[in-house]
DNA sequence: CGCGTGACTTGTA
DNA sequence: TTACAAGCCACGC
């Protein structure tokens, strides 16, 4: 059961946390968004910094697609664990077929994710909970 | 409860 | 192009 956080409990039974996660799901392979889009996505405008929180606790194990975010400049973050995650980062995303520049940065106007309508569906969907009534 | 820090963004110079 | 400040939020001390 998710831990409501008092602020976001009004607007949603969903947390902030889970919303970010929503929309990270929602990055398609291949496709890379920033840390703005997923907050502004998941109903947290100009709350970036919480999108790098949320993604900073994930579990290694983890099924979301976490590699396809990116900063504004199309650059790869530096995480506090080290520059290790950063290159498995840059490194998951080639695999993908994004292309990085000699800056180390990728072309936003190239690989940047547009949402589609299924998109939409699926966050809605996601957002209502598939079990709740 | 205050303060510093952090996988950020935007605006200004 | 880079550098700095302000804004935003969660977390640890």
């Amino acid at each position: 059961m998710p831990r409501l956080h008092g602020s976001e409990a009004a607007h949603a039974e969903r947390s902030a946390h889970e919303r970010i996660l929503d929309v990270v799901r929602c990055v398609p392979r291949g496709r890379v968004t920033t840390y703005g889009r997923v907050a502004e996505l998941a109903g947290l405008p100009r709350q970036a910094r919480l999108v790098g929180y949320a993604l900073s606790a994930l579990p290694a194990s983890t099924t979301v697609p976490w590699h396809r975010v990116v900063n504004a400049a199309g650059a790869v973050s530096l995480r506090s664990s080290g520059a290790d995650g950063s290159l498995v980062q840059r490194l998951r995303l080639e695999r993908e077929g994004v292309h990085f520049d000699a800056a180390g940065r990728v072309d936003l106007r190239t690989h940047a994710w547009t949402v589609t309508s299924g998109d939409r569906t699926r966050l809605a969907r996601a957002g209502r909970g598939s079990a709740r009534p």
